[in-house]
DNA sequence: CACTGTCCTG
DNA sequence: CAGGACAGTG
């Protein structure tokens, strides 16, 4: 869940620091939670401003305010998850010969200090909070970043406007604080990032992902105090790949007038804090859930959503950009994720949300399989393959009914996916849709899912993960057309060679057509009338060459070649039963090219016009079970 | 100009 | 089977 939120940070991270690691005057422009990290290790490098993170926690309690350290742990944790750029080798961030002992003298001493502070210790300002207390009691080694920096980057990044009246309050009770770093989250995002921070920190809520990937691996106990370089991090600008790790491993250095408390103390206090942080970051991060579930509940919406993408939840925009062709190992914002994709990101999540057991996933959305078919030209040895597929046009209404719900921006929306670059989509589309298949470097999505999903072929094909699985599901329900849907053109063309476009709206009434639908339906039987054609051509110039002495003599039989290759062509598995019209047009075509070859007409460029001009003549009704169900 | 169909190519 | 070029049509 929230995981995936916070591991989308996390890997975006360090793509944005690239840049700035080279321009100190970049952390003015950033607006997300990035640079609580860079300025925390920055300053920490010269000194640090911890407890400045607590002061504008206006929704924290006292006792998290007070205590700078939980709350800065979960800044920098923002930053501990596997950055693709750290190399598995990578080194650590601080000195070599800072050990986990140091890891837990700054445990300690966070918890003294969480002691002290509720116990009231003194403080310079008597009205101040924890945060300021801490910055009194770090002041040694700590200073405050140049309040030039502090104000560039509140003045530019726009965040004082986001001030909460209360955040305005502490903020006015320090001088020293200009800005608060966390308030940018509100302004990038709305849920505040270190919520999902929190989340992450607990080692349950670690993904499977995070921990294949954990760059600290070093520390199998995901100690959050584990230092890494970030290799990108170039002239000691050290970006922890446990971000929060490194940042706070430096920061946290414990002061030799820390008092000793007792244990249980601490332990009691860690543990209420625990548990607040816990119950806080579940609700949060079913927040963050909800609001993204219009995404998925309005597909069609996507584009129209796509702006406002930017500033809302990075990990839905992100879904945004991951539909939309967004080239893999592109960030929502353009930049290049190394390493990490962004599939990985959400994978957790959008599996979480989407996965069922695939018989319940098949009844649920598809139903029960009804044909209504008569015998026709259906074999009844067949009959329960054709059956067997469960893509009914039933399977196609709750899509149908969302987009009957959607209003025209949404439906200029979808059709908009079909048409600027529509080009690449459908491509993509109908391309993978017959080969995917077959291309087993397509990725393991679970085949029962798919296939009770209803989903495009392109979708299987395309399907590298749950993300993408998502992803398609929801938006291509209603614009794919299926190897069902091909088959079934396959059969139609035995009735007709050119369908007008209501013809194929009437029997392929499940897919929403757009234009490029429309057009691809256009070209699969244009795609059949040129093998068929071709077929016909062949065997005519066969008969001219064999010498046969009139048009007459030609006959087209079920066991004949031509109708061998036809049928192997548009019914491959010979389960549907051609009919008999379909023989003497074929008959007719062949007869027509015959005399046209013989007649030596073929040396016009144009000769095989008329032709076509009398087989277009020659299509008859396709029956009424096409419109019922697919003939797969 | 948009759409459709054919032809050629991959 | 799809894409692209091209031509014909309304």
């Amino acid at each position: 869940m929230y995981t995936s939120s916070s591991t989308y940070l996390e890997r975006r991270s360090p793509e944005r620091l690239q840049p700035l690691k080279h321009d100190s005057c970049a952390l003015c422009t950033i607006t997300d939670g990035l640079d609580i990290a860079i300025l925390l290790n920055k300053d920490e490098k010269r000194t640090s401003p911890l407890g400045s993170t607590y002061t504008m926690g206006s929704s924290r309690t006292e006792l998290d305010r007070a205590d700078p350290a939980p709350q800065d742990r979960d800044t920098l944790h923002l930053f501990s998850g596997p950055p693709p750029l750290l190399s598995p080798t990578a080194t650590p961030c601080g000195p070599k010969d800072w050990p986990l002992r140091t890891a837990r003298q700054s445990k300690r001493a966070r918890v003294e200090s969480i002691i002290r502070d509720t116990a009231g210790s003194s403080s310079q300002e008597p009205d101040i909070d924890g945060a300021t207390e801490d910055v009194q009691e770090d002041k040694g080694p700590r200073e405050w970043p140049p309040d030039g920096i502090q104000a560039q980057r509140a003045g530019r990044s726009g965040v004082v406007g986001c001030w909460t009246s209360e955040d305005l309050a502490i903020k006015n009770r320090h001088q020293n604080m200009k800005c608060h770093p966390l308030l940018k989250f509100k302004s990038s995002g709305g849920l505040p990032p270190e919520d999902w921070e929190r989340d992450s920190d607990q080692p349950k809520e670690e993904t499977p992902l995070e921990e294949t990937h954990s760059f600290g691996s070093d520390s199998p106990s995901k100690d959050h105090y584990d230092i890494f370089t970030d290799p990108h991090c170039g002239d000691g600008f050290e970006i922890p790949s446990n971000r929060k790790a490194c940042g706070r491993k430096k920061a946290r250095v414990p002061t030799a007038s820390s008092p000793q408390r007792t244990p249980d103390m601490a332990n009691a206090l860690m543990a209420n804090i625990l548990k607040y942080e816990l119950s806080r970051a579940v609700s949060m991060s079913i927040d963050s859930i909800f609001k993204s579930m219009p995404l998925l509940e309005h597909p069609p919406a996507v584009v129209v959503m796509e702006r406002s993408a930017a500033t809302d939840l990075p990990h839905r925009s992100h879904l945004h950009r991951s539909r939309q062709g967004t080239p893999p190992g592109t960030s929502p914002y353009g930049e290049k994720v190394c390493g990490s994709t962004l599939a990985e990101v959400q994978t957790e999540a959008l599996a979480l949300v989407v996965q069922r057991p695939p018989q319940a996933r098949s009844n649920a959305l598809c139903g029960p399989h009804q044909r209504p078919h008569g015998k026709q030209e259906f074999p009844s040895s067949h009959r329960t393959e054709l059956r067997s597929e469960p893509q009914g046009s039933d399977a196609m209404d709750p899509v149908r009914h969302a987009k009957n719900t959607c209003d025209g921006l949404k439906q200029e929306a979808l059709s908009a996916a079909c048409t600027p670059g529509s080009k690449v989509r459908c491509k993509v589309n109908s391309r993978s849709s017959v080969r995917g298949a077959q291309s087993s470097r397509h990725f393991a999505v679970d085949p029962g899912f798919l296939g009770g999903l209803c989903v495009p072929l392109d979708v299987k094909a395309r399907s590298d993960g749950p993300q993408s699985m998502l992803m398609s599901n929801f938006f291509s329900l209603n614009d794919g057309l299926t190897t069902s849907h091909l088959k079934k053109a396959k059969l139609m063309f035995f009735y007709t060679r050119y369908p007008s476009s209501l013809v194929l709206k009437t029997f392929f009434h499940d897919v929403q057509f757009t234009r490029c639908i429309t057009s691809q339906l256009i070209k699969w039987f244009s795609n059949f009338r040129e093998f068929y054609y071709i077929q016909m051509e062949k065997q005519a110039r066969q008969a001219v060459a064999e010498g046969v002495a009139h048009a007459g003599a030609l006959t087209v039989g079920r066991e004949s070649e031509l109708f061998r290759a036809l049928n192997m062509h548009y019914n491959k598995a010979s389960d549907f039963q051609v009919p008999e019209r379909f023989l003497e047009v074929a008959e007719i075509t062949l007869r027509e090219f015959y005399v046209a070859v013989s007649l030596g007409k073929d040396s016009d460029p144009s000769w095989k016009k008329p032709i076509y001009k009398v087989i277009c003549k020659l299509d008859s009704d396709v029956p009424e079970e096409f419109k019922a169900h697919y003939p797969d």
